[in-house]
DNA sequence: ATACATTTAATGTCAAAACATCTATTTATA
DNA sequence: TATAAATAGATGTTTTGACATTAAATGTAT
């Protein structure tokens, strides 16, 4: 369905309105498909997002300020979404050894295999974006990164 | 900068996944973005956008529910927005004659002033985008479409 | 070495989002 | 028409987000 159906709207002042408007209703759409899934397993997507993360770090200990500079949404309170975490067993909390202001943070084994059942839901959300080819993926990709260049 | 350096992930799965990421980084950087301008004029980004579907209805009323379905974000408590505009006096609100369980919305001169102040900020946002042409911005929005309805 | 600034993470507070429930009205159906 | 179902919007409650402040540790400059 086109963006103009979806908030019925029938016109836009120009192209790149529209397109603004798309992209944070797209956002708003994936965002709602993934909260979907996550909810049976009792993650906001905010910590499923740490959670990535975390995993993507392998075993090595990441501190609080890198998991929040590599966050989707910077605004989240990562220090209370890490108790969430810790709360129920998906990831731990050292202190670090370097400097004793930072704190470590490491996934879980129970962690590694939440992330494991939902993979197969992450596959699908990809699988649907077959419908647009891989090269058009990255040309996309490149002119997102494009329009933020421009608002530095 | 690009996506990869923007949340430190330097290898994705594919294409798509990194699209996905795109997306949802993009979206919550506009969004900070219209924030920044926005907090001097002591509205939130949803009502702001409530305000504009206001605007796009001229002076004709607009039930509650009608406001929802045209919104970005449609999770908010439309209610309660509608509240905090009417306590602004930005809009004002009467029952509906022909459905009284119905309330039609409209926005008031003082609304309309506000959108018109904004007016020159949401311009300077626009001409950002300039750095791709209308049409890319087309193929683009197209695309983000396409995205969509394969996931219904 | 001391004083001051900066960094790191935790916490306090208030507003907003998420989600369920409730009341009034309208629509559909027996 | 009587009853059930659906719809509109308001409200209650809990969680999360936004933002400022705090406390401890580290860095820097004199």
């Amino acid at each position: 369905m086109s963006i103009e159906t979806d908030i019925k709207q029938n016109k836009f002042r120009n192209a790149y309105q529209r397109l603004a408007l798309n992209i944070l209703y797209t956002s708003n759409w994936l965002e709602y498909q993934q909260m979907e899934t996550l909810k049976a397993y009792d993650i906001t997507s905010q910590q499923y997002n740490v959670l990535r993360i975390l995993r993507g770090q392998k075993q090595n200990p990441i501190k609080v300020s890198d998991i929040t500079e590599r966050m989707l949404d910077r605004n989240s309170n990562t220090s209370r979404l890490v108790d969430k975490l810790l709360a129920k067993n998906l990831a731990k909390r050292t202190s670090c050894p370097s400097d004793r202001r930072a704190v470590d943070v490491v996934i879980t084994e129970e962690g590694l295999q939440l992330l494991s059942e939902l993979d197969p839901f992450v596959d699908a959300w990809e699988e649907r974006y077959s419908i647009i080819t891989p090269e058009e993926a990255d040309q996309f990709s490149a002119m997102l990164d494009k329009l933020r260049e421009s608002g530095k």
